[in-house]
RNA sequence: GCGGGGAUAGCCAAGUGGUCUAAGGCGCAGGACUGAGGUUUCUGUCUCGUAGGAGUUCAAGGGUUCGAGUCCCUUUCCCCGCACCA
């Protein structure tokens, strides 16, 4: 029976999130709570979530952000602003086709991934169609979205490309007015090519390099019997140190005609050379050894220099011909020994034996630090034998960063002299491009393999579509306005956005493959990803009624965009042109009149460097000014108890797991408190469990205790804390510092609460009343649903959602600084008393007796006031009052003391001192279990304890039996 | 390589010169409560210490200062980006 009692009593009091949980969310969509209509009653506030892309679930990692939206959503909409967050999907570009052809190859890494987020099977075959995809992930993170308590309007859902035909109209208008604007153009761009497949390598396409790019080769032209020998270099400075050239003597070249000249290349460079835009035609095949011995001339130094046998040369490595600056390159120094020391070396090619011996170092480059020879030396110093020991390349790094940083042009180098290294490169190409000596040649800066396993090259491509991010007009409007208007969250993230700006160049903007919006003026290209996704939001404000009207893509002409967004169109020409009937555009205008722009934005910080800064971009070239977005949010990544998710890697972690395992508000707890800021966060699995645990006592605390209404001296301590901490948590919600908020909106307040039980027993009165409800005010936008059930079972409201009480004000009367302070007297006292306890050894520790606490005697004080006024010399100006002057020796000595120590005050004085520790008398006699506590002035004891006491930290006896 | 951000106790983290004593959370240990477990709560959690003390610590090394986790320099390591890829 008795057992049976106990049990009732436990599920009367259990606080059952997955029963709570659902049912707020459920009552939220049924009362539309979220839903926001203009109400020009209201300030508005537009917040938004990038879209999420719909080849994967939703995982930790968008619960994170989402958390810092939603938090912020639910704050701003508690200080009474009419929030809309709207939510739509991603589907643009190769990653879900990429899901089903990987599918369709029976790759099981994709399948695990598939199973992990739920799919039977027997579903599985469906995936390898992209739609399907898409239409699966949509269905599933909208649900975790919801699970997670999520406040989105959901009317205004759309998905990215032609599977949601009217926002493909809004991306065709777009680019339209971008085009017409001339901000999107044509050009050539090179990227990394495979010529077996007959594209692009991207990064995921690739054996080896991984994150590959390509580097600008210097093509030199050494005039060479009737046509030049063509080298390819990093350096061309060194063009005044070139003693011979290399050539691998087995190497296959060529005699080419290249924009109407002959050039002497490798066999493999002519495929980089058509793709590079040359017009290209081989006039014969001949190998490496048929022309070594032979002389090229050189440009700029005017002498003839041979060509020599080489073995390092690597053929297929740009031109395949090298030209040899043995002073300051090591592969060249190491290759002209082995050919001086090693005579058959050249005879075996038919030359003199000294065919090399008249070969002299020329030094080109001073840098402190190096000799004549800075590859000579290394060379000896690192002891490298031949030109096939791999040190060679690290001595070749060595130098070159060495040169390159420090080093200045001798005077040898003619109207170059002087010139520092780090500034040459450009100038001299100038001049060399202006003599028409040189060309430029793109080369992979390391080797790329195809998956196809082919050696990869670049490749110009020719009529690429490109979005001027690089006109230098668009960069500063796009400058100014951020550097003058736009609030950045967190500050650090501040520098990236300035330095994206001045990095971008003209952007690509469509590709041939993968899902997305044809541009409409050259329908083989698609818009792709990142630059469908830009100015999207606007679409947010018309979604709703384009999805409750069902409006058709062939309604939504350029005139109508034109008219809602840029003020362009009329209302007539937009009737006739859409055939819609003015009240529904009215309708339209009036939604993204008044909810546009977005007000705020949050995203993972990597997206600075792309998305977030051309939704800045292409705002400015599209909207009205007083439609340019506003705040932005970067926060770091998130990681799993300190370790980085990854899908294939197998440890990501869904957001719908992390909601059955603790529930939605204490992942919303865990989430929000793992991390804030621009440093990566950590989500820890046992802060979840802990929040659960907390959300659950805190409910059966609330909805038990009784308290009492008389006001005491510790209720107006809590609620002068309480005040404070609700304006430091209302300034933590706004720079969207969620693990600070619940900081101090809970732990703090928590702490205080603490405090006050241990202070007063078992009395919980007004005060504690006021912290427990008003902690639950602060922290419903991170745990909404225990907020609502509070409000029903508690407050018993019966209508209108704590979603939506007003967020807690401070009442600066009520912030009672003298109380707090004497408080902390208490608490001081405690932590000394604890002090001594702790410094007797247990065992020795005997039952205390009696506890005397001596208040320090009022004229330190009034040093200590004195000294507020910063005299030049405290002792001094101590001295000239006859009260401390007559305590002589040791007045100087806390004098000095305080000199040394200038953290040291305390602004209660001797009377307050007494009173507050006199208040505390029961208390201490509680935790100390002692019979007699007694509180003495300093000034009336003989006790040698009397005399240590100090203003803010008494002198304390303890007797012991 | 270039640009940006970092490195604080077992873990996460607050802390931009001043109470000679480095918040808070998690975890862990012990006590209380319980038949037991969980919850809750108290105490402890760098070392030494029978009177509130002493010493050592904030990646490493050096410097500035009466005083440095905090400022400066050097080194090492980690994260993000370097594009046509989401």
């Amino acid at each position: 029976m008795k057992l049976l009692l106990l049990e009732v009593l436990c599920t009367m009091s259990e606080y059952d999130p997955s029963k709570v949980e659902p049912k707020w969310q459920k009552r939220w969509a049924d009362a539309k709570a979220f839903e926001a209509n203009v109400d020009h009653t209201k300030k508005k506030f537009m917040t938004t979530f990038p879209i999420a892309y719909l080849n994967g679930s939703i995982h930790a990692g968008h619960g994170y952000t989402t958390m810092k939206v939603d938090s912020y959503a639910r704050f701003k909409r508690m200080l009474g602003f009419n929030v809309v967050f709207p939510q739509g999907w991603h589907a643009t570009g190769q990653p879900i086709q990429g899901v089903a052809e990987r599918l369709k190859k029976g790759d099981e890494v994709q399948k695990r991934i598939l199973r992990q987020s739920g799919v039977t099977d027997k579903e599985l075959d469906k995936f390898t169609d992209p739609l399907h995809i898409s239409n699966y992930y949509k269905k599933h993170a909208k649900r975790d979205f919801i699970l997670l308590g999520a406040s989105v309007d959901w009317r205004r859902e759309f998905v990215t490309t032609p599977l949601c035909p009217p926002f493909s109209r809004f991306i065709e208008w777009q680019y339209e007015t971008l085009k017409k604007l001339g901000y999107v153009k044509k050009g050539t761009h090179p990227v990394i090519w495979c010529s077996h497949c007959q594209s692009p390598t991207g990064d995921h396409d690739r054996l080896k390099g991984e994150g590959v790019s390509y580097s600008e080769f210097i093509v030199i032209k050494f005039p060479f019997e009737d046509g030049y020998l063509v080298p390819a270099t990093l350096r061309p400075e060194t063009i005044f140190g070139v003693t011979n050239m290399w050539i691998h003597p087995d190497g296959d070249y060529v005699e080419a005609e290249v924009d109407g000249e002959k050039w002497f290349v490798s066999e493999s460079a002519i495929i980089k050379l058509m793709d590079q835009l040359h017009t290209v035609k081989i006039i014969r095949k001949f190998k490496g050894i048929e022309i070594i011995g032979k002389s090229c001339h050189t440009p700029v130094r005017e002498e003839d220099v041979k060509i020599l046998p080489a073995t390092f040369v690597a053929v297929d490595h740009t031109t395949g011909v090298v030209m040899s600056v043995p002073s300051h390159a090591p592969f060249d120094y190491v290759a002209l020994r082995d050919l001086k020391n090693n005579p058959d070396m050249l005879t075996k090619f038919g030359l003199a034996s000294d065919f090399a011996d008249d070969i002299t170092l020329i030094s080109m480059i001073k840098t402190e630090g190096f000799g004549d020879h800075p590859a000579k030396d290394i060379i000896e110093k690192m002891g490298i034998e031949s030109q096939d020991d791999p040190k060679t390349e690290e001595a070749t790094q060595t130098i070159y960063k060495e040169e390159f940083h420090k080093g200045a042009m001798r005077e040898n180098c003619g109207k170059y002299a002087g010139t520092k290294v780090s500034d040459i490169k450009d100038i001299l190409i100038k001049d060399l491009e202006v003599d028409k000596i040189t060309s430029l040649l793109f080369e992979p800066a390391e080797t790329v393999i195809c998956r196809c396993s082919t050696k990869n090259h670049v490749k110009i491509l020719k009529d690429q579509w490109f979005i001027a991010y690089g006109d230098a007009k668009w960069k500063k409007k796009t400058m100014d306005y951020l550097t003058k208007k736009m609030d950045i969250y967190p500050p650090e993230a501040r520098q990236a956005f300035v330095y994206t700006i001045n990095w971008l160049r003209d952007k690509a903007c469509a590709r041939k493959s993968g899902l997305g919006t044809p541009l409409p003026w050259d329908t083989e290209w698609l818009v792709e990803t990142l630059s469908d996704s830009t100015v999207y939001m606007a679409y947010y404000t018309i979604a709703r009624i384009i999805n409750e009207k069902d409006i058709k893509p062939e309604q939504l002409p350029n005139e109508l965009f034109d008219y809602l967004f840029r003020n362009k169109a009329t209302i007539e020409e937009t009737i006739e042109k859409s055939g819609l009937t003015k009240e529904l555009i009215e309708e339209m205008k009036e939604e993204y009149e008044y909810f546009y722009p977005p007000d705020f934005r949050a995203s993972a910080k990597e997206l600075i460097f792309n998305h977030l800064t051309f939704y800045i971009f292409q705002h400015l070239a599209l909207f009205p000014k007083n439609h340019y977005p506003l705040e932005i949010e970067a926060n770091g990544m998130i990681m799993i108890e300190s370790e980085k998710m990854s899908k294939s890697g197998g440890n990501s972690v869904t957001l719908k797991e992390l909601i059955e395992k603790f529930g939605a508000d204490a992942t919303r707890f865990g989430l929000a408190y793992c991390g804030e800021g621009y440093s990566d966060a950590s989500f820890r699995f046992a802060d979840a469990e802990a929040a659960g645990r907390r959300i659950r006592t805190l409910f059966n605390e609330i909805t038990t205790t009784t308290f009492s209404t008389e006001e005491k001296r510790i209720d107006q301590w809590i609620i002068s804390r309480l005040q404070k901490k609700i304006i430091e948590t209302a300034e933590h919600y706004q720079n969207v510092r969620t693990r600070s908020a619940i900081g101090s909106g809970f732990f703090d307040i928590l702490n205080d609460m603490k405090w006050y039980e241990a202070r007063s027993v078992n009395i919980k009165g007004p005060g504690y009343r006021d912290a427990l409800l008003t902690l639950v005010d602060l922290l419903t936008p991170i745990i909404p649903h225990f907020a609502e059930e509070v409000n029903e079972t508690v407050r018993k409201t019966k209508d209108g959602f704590a979603s939506f009480r007003p967020f807690p004000k401070a009442d600066k009367k009520r912030i009672k600084n003298k109380l707090e302070q004497e408080e902390q007297l208490v608490k001081n006292v405690k932590e000394d008393i604890d002090g001594i306890f702790n410094a007797i050894k247990k065992q020795e520790k005997k039952q205390a007796s009696k506890i005397e606490v001596f208040i320090a005697p009022e004229w330190m004080n009034k040093i200590l006031k004195i000294r507020r006024d910063k005299p030049a010399n405290l002792i001094k100006a101590i001295m000239e009052y006859d009260d401390i002057k007559k305590n002589g020796n040791k007045a100087v000595k806390y004098a000095q003391k305080l000199t040394k120590h200038p953290g040291i005050d305390s602004t209660l004085n001797a009377k307050s001192e007494f009173t507050a520790i006199t208040d505390a008398i029961n208390y201490f006699k509680r935790e100390y279990n002692i019979k007699e506590f007694q509180v003495t002035y300093a000034s009336k004891s003989t006790h040698p304890k009397a005399n240590v006491a100090e203003p803010g930290r008494p002198g304390i006896a303890i007797d012991f039996s």
